[in-house]
DNA sequence: CGTATTTTTGACTATTTTCAAGGGATGTGG
DNA sequence: CCACATCCCTTGAAAATAGTCAAAAATACG
């Protein structure tokens, strides 16, 4: 098997080359199941990467800081996506609870054997994996040339989309100053912007301001630039 | 916040098939030798992905573009670098040779038949993707967070680092509407910015314009944020 | 309820973009 | 090898988008 000659903090290529290999019907060593709270922080930039984690419930935050504390985040896990899975042996970012959150902790150490006793497993991370990459590069296509209101429209229609809830309506689960380092912008424009989207009647703020009616959902998309 | 506008290419890029004899690693991994001109384009987004490419010499960027042209290069791709395999059936990115570019294009429908054969192969190709994934999440914090200032220096100290020239010299081998759509700016904030970093006696303009000395690349690294 | 946190809004500032024009380099054909 | 054309880079001035600073309003929380 190829797997034996693969470094062994490189782990991941096993995914790909082994995923349709027989399963090896062992059970029993699944993952851990974690609670956080909200602000609870799973791991830090440069930690030991000996976990990687699926979301069951909740929403994490993962981001890196520049030296000064401005911050990016890179990333927002929704139930069902895969994170903190690295080609190294560190971990590259920070993650944090968004709000309780719920995940299964994975030994990455077993990752090669929990793919080999479940297909559909290797199969769930490399497919997590590759959503991730392309989240992330389309990601760069907003943060690099989109003007503030096509930020928040994609980032709306994304999150309405992504937590699939009633159409046409998101619950946000992360408050503004979360938007707007995801999105490279300060929180007074995430305000002022939704506030501008709402006055033009493609969005509804609800009470509390995480409730986000999307009205005019084909306005929205129209405003998203691609 | 206006991209260079990208005039549609229909030129048959004039490439020559060549059976590569000598694989670039020690295997018995095939891959057919093509050789581009600047800005013959490889492959464009949309279209099936048929094909994946190592970098032998050159150098390719990889954009996509917004519905009224605003383009954002996602990465440069050099000597070494392995890019254009992707987790669905079509390319993502459009990808063009930014001057004169050999590379080896492998079928993807040999991947696993490639690396089964040598091993030493698919570690690269998981190596490459996960250093892509890698400089994608460090670009995010660059589009998102940087100053125009730091965003060049950022750059330059990563060029010369991968293009690992002369030590506190590189030839840049794109043009400034390039590294404009790569960093978020226009062609003329790169301008600008180069220019007063040149004023600060951090870097040399030599002739040319396309070649610059890091002259006080602790000066660079102190600038770039992080 | 009262306090702390988050969000909104306002006035002002600044970095970056836009628009415009000039200068330099590069390449082609005569 | 020169002349011309094109593309690329630089620079300036004005405009604009988004950021900063400040404070009030709304919401969450104990």
């Amino acid at each position: 098997m190829q797997a034996t000659a693969i470094r062994p903090q490189h782990s991941t290529p096993a995914i790909i080359f082994k995923r349709s290999a027989a399963p090896a019907s062992r059970s029993g060593a699944i993952g851990l199941t974690q609670h956080f709270a909200k602000g609870d922080e799973l791991f830090a930039e440069g930690d030991e990467a000996d976990f990687f984690y699926k979301v069951v419930s909740g929403s994490i935050r993962s981001y890196k800081l520049l030296s000064d504390g401005r911050r990016q985040i890179d990333a927002f896990h929704l139930p069902g996506d895969i994170f903190g899975l690295e080609a190294d042996s560190d971990h590259r970012f920070t993650a944090e609870a968004v709000e309780a959150t719920t995940v299964i902790a994975f030994r990455r150490s077993r990752l090669v054997e929990l793919t080999a006793s479940d297909p559909a497993f290797g199969e769930q991370v490399m497919t997590s994996m590759m959503r991730s990459l392309e989240r992330a590069q389309d990601h760069m296509l907003l943060l690099g040339r989109k003007t503030a209101q096509e930020k928040l429209a994609s980032f709306l229609l994304e999150m309405a989309d992504r937590l699939s809830q009633e159409d046409g309506h998101v619950v946000l689960p992360m408050q503004r100053a979360d938007i707007a380092d995801h999105l490279g912008l300060t929180i007074e424009t995430v305000s002022r912007t939704l506030t501008q989207l709402a006055r033009d009647h493609l969005i509804g703020l609800r009470s509390g301001s995480r409730d986000v009616d999307l009205c005019d959902i084909k306005g929205l998309r129209h405003l998203q630039g691609c």
